[in-house]
DNA sequence: TTAAAAGTGGGGGAAAGTGGGGCAAAGTGG
DNA sequence: CCACTTTGCCCCACTTTCCCCCACTTTTAA
């Protein structure tokens, strides 16, 4: 999955999925929240879209978990939730989730190989702006080896 | 079996079970007492919710304990009971369950793979809040590999 | 230029969730 | 053995949330 789309939740909490990516994703899927760092060691936090198949290892993962980490797996799968696609080809972010990814109006989705990314607009430009620079674009392209 | 469901135990007891975890829990399941460790070594209380098939398979591994343990099997189960949920959905929570975890009037229902959890409100805060810090999110994700 | 698909917004009915009244069964005390 | 209380359960009533459906705009494709 690949691409980045624009699009707007409304009052509901609904978002539109790309039709780009609804192939990928099927028609119902799971939505769980993610984190990631960047260079500087800064946090972001976003919302992950798994197709089933994806969802299901993962949730394999998370049950072999060790028991010291038995809270961070009873968070993990109480922040997720089964979607599915209505009519108009969107789905309902639950309120908890919205609130953990601090989802405003507009939002961006990003393809991320086998996988969807969810972010609040403003979280995603603060984040992907350092990198469109084209000393770290180059830098990574080092990093690759081309 | 995923989400994280805020509801109310009426003055009798009485809690309904989230629409989205019905199917998944049949109409007559099991419920009995539950406990874990956070990464601080706290532990916490809270009541699980077993569909049929996860109880009956648990409650043989109950019975093949060795008879050192013969205190814990006992507690274990006395400490459950089988509920069928009444016309509006609800179980109602029996007095000795109530007592050992704690339940106030607001309470919190999770998914948690094969199960599902119930928790107090204030219990579910205090143990997820931390958990929810976006630098935690990430270890998690590499703990998991991913 | 037109048609079809994608994306956005909202109204209203159905379902979910909450609370309480009342009755019967079970337990407690004289 | 008979009141009396307690507990569990059925019923009904009310509120809130969710989700189905329709309408409209914008974009893409023919």
């Amino acid at each position: 999955m690949t691409g980045k789309f624009e699009h707007t939740m409304d009052a509901k909490g609904r978002v539109a999925v790309p039709s780009k990516l609804r192939d990928e994703l099927g028609c119902t899927f799971h939505v769980a929240i993610g984190a990631s760092r960047d260079a500087n060691g800064e946090v972001c936090k976003y919302l992950v879209l798994y197709p089933d198949a994806v969802w299901q290892a993962l949730e394999e993962k998370i049950n072999s978990l060790p028991s010291n980490q038995a809270a961070q797996a009873d968070v993990m799968l109480a922040y997720a939730a089964q979607c599915e696609l209505d009519a108009q080809s969107r789905i309902l972010i639950p309120q908890s989730l919205r609130d953990y990814a601090e989802l405003g109006k507009d939002v961006v989705i990003t393809g991320s190989s086998n996988k969807a990314k969810l972010w609040d607009k403003a979280t995603w430009e603060r984040r992907s702006a350092p990198q469109l620079d084209a000393g770290r674009v180059c830098d990574m392209f080092e990093l690759l080896g081309l």
